[in-house]
DNA sequence: TATGAATGAGTTTTCATTCAT
DNA sequence: TATGAATGAAAACTCATTCAT
């Protein structure tokens, strides 16, 4: 099977395990949303799960962070990585907030156990522990107060999540929009009053006035 | 069928739904687990799903919030009502998470329109409408500066969220424990480090200095 | 319990089967359209089955037919007793239509053996008998032509049960009437025209010129 | 699955729909009957209803009467017309009379409310209306006598169903037997004998003197 | 490699019946 | 006598997976 087919099937899994669930999506569902064989989604990938850990595999490979590196970086200040994270973290789970939501769902639930480990140990964790080994440079500097720095890497990480979790509470309350076809993640002006929101609310929590 | 037995039941299916989700819980596997026939959960609640719109119902009625009267409360000024808040939330998120993150399950996926649309305008909705009129009220009132009240409400509740989400990520993250058997939500200094990251966070946020 | 509930039971049952069949049929919906406890049903009828067997019972003998009596009648001319049968069989049909299509039902299908051969041997074959005896007598008389005496027998019966066997298919034959609430069975001119035609057709075939 | 495996599971569908009715049926016992794979039904023919429906589509296909055809044939007068139909009525009827049984039942029940509606319309209206169009045209040509034709089709139709209704009932009546394993719709004696009744019967009824 | 057909184990749900009171 | 609660058995249906080609 050509890559691009794998592909197709697993960014079409991840629309429908996204808005219903793993064990609420069939493998035929998937076949006939992504116009593809029945058997040929086990043929290629083994099993649902297995599909399930290939989508992981895929993303984490595809949207890899770049936080690391920023973490590395001694040309910017403590608080200008801040900015550059919450910039990079919006447009990141905004643009993938299915696969996010995947993930969370994965995590708020836990059947598959070895894979939810995968997912905090490899995924989610590293991430926010980068955010946390910059506040904590910060404050090792002198730039930032002591705050605590795993709480505040939740809430940064917490007011984004919340926001991607659904569509119709963020529409209700970022916009008093009743409308289902409104999509609110594809609004400029919503992308920058939360980034503007977010800077706003750490710079005053982290920087020493 | 006993009010008791309703009960207990409603009570086994918020756990497991909550750690296996709605469509990977059995109504045989609530039958087994809280010790009653297979076929009186279907006699007694309709379905699987009219018992998901029970456990609703039954924790709607049972655990309202007195977010309303706190704001109707002329005695306390904005930012102790904030406190007020801040307060009463831990404490009732964290008692009931596993109904919480059944809520949540339920608002990422969609498959049950009409519920979730209850859910959102009936439960969720009006709570954080209610916390973003303290904050209008304290900024009309000079107390606060000029936020953004709704973004700082989602700061509020989604901070809570994310450490409830993953019994593993908020252990990592807050005591950097891998002991599957830790349980962070009993752990009352935990609950103390939240409450006061989220009060020191909002009161620099909104507080004019 | 009452008789009078016990005939109301009966009453509600016969048309519950007569429009859904009776495995179709649910003693829980029997009760309900009754409204009677589920229990009750089967603690004064034995089983879903003793129940039908009721019905049976009670109607033979609510609404035994005066056929016999009729053979034997020596006042009446053989051409009579016909026109007796066809105006007594067309008005007892035409008013316990859902029990004569619930007894038709029972022997087109034949679950229950030991009934049907009770329902064949002590209700329908014996009227459908008198009728071929009277139609005998008149060949005998010499009144009669030399036809065959059970097929026109067969011809009268079977001429009402098809009017009754559909009502949308009656409306429409006899009627052109597509509209669902029209009640054949109930006007007047219908019944009237089937007993001309059956008075006119029988005394074509059976009379001698 | 080859169309043999399909039309081999309607056709037993057919036989146990007849004799045990639709609800008195489980898919186990066509399954099991037809010795193919439970599962195999559903996945095939969708559910149980949709095989009901296939069935119906079926032997519409396969089975249509030629009867409209005789209808415009000019070179046959109304009364061959009559005799042909009555012939050829008598021979499918016959042939397929467990299908016949089971649209009988459906239409004395009526759960199934659009399907009955187009077996009435589609199949079992066009033809009784063909028949009473013979009769018309017989009438306007001034061969047949002033006649109801509408009941003299259903006196037609009447007497084969009720021929066809029971086994029992019809061994008793024609043939005065109780043995259960006569089949008195293969024995070509009663076909001959239902053949010239109805045509005796008939022609008496339509044809001037 | 690819796929239509098939299947066994599972699901939810419905049912007639029985039980305890 | 009467009934709300309970239950075992069976129903229809769905599913991920496998097989034969």
């Amino acid at each position: 099977m050509s890559a691009d087919k794998k592909e197709h099937i697993i960014l079409t899994a991840i629309d429908l395990f996204a808005t219903k669930g793993f064990e609420g999506t069939s493998i035929r569902e998937i076949a006939a949303a992504a116009n593809v064989n029945l058997a040929m989604i086990n043929y290629y990938f083994g099993s649902k799960e297995k599909l399930f850990e290939s989508i992981i595999e895929y993303k984490a490979s595809h949207s890899r962070v770049a936080l690391e590196e920023l973490v590395q970086d001694t040309s910017l200040s403590p608080i200008q990585k801040i900015d550059a994270t919450i910039d990079g973290y919006i447009d990141r789970l905004f643009g993938h907030r299915n696969f996010h939501r995947l993930i969370q769902q994965e995590l708020i639930t836990h059947t598959r156990t070895t894979l939810q480990t995968h997912i905090v140990n490899n995924i989610i964790y590293p991430n926010s522990r980068a955010i946390s080994h910059i506040i904590e440079e910060g404050i090792q500097k002198g730039d930032f107060k002591e705050v605590d720095p795993r709480l505040t890497t939740i809430t940064l990480v917490g007011t984004i999540n919340q926001i991607l979790l659904s569509t119709r509470y963020c529409s209700k309350m970022l916009s008093n929009s009743d409308d289902p076809d409104y999509n609110p993640y594809e609004d400029e002006s919503v992308k920058n009053r939360v980034r503007n929101h977010l800077k706003l609310l750490l710079h005053e929590h982290l920087l020493k006035k």
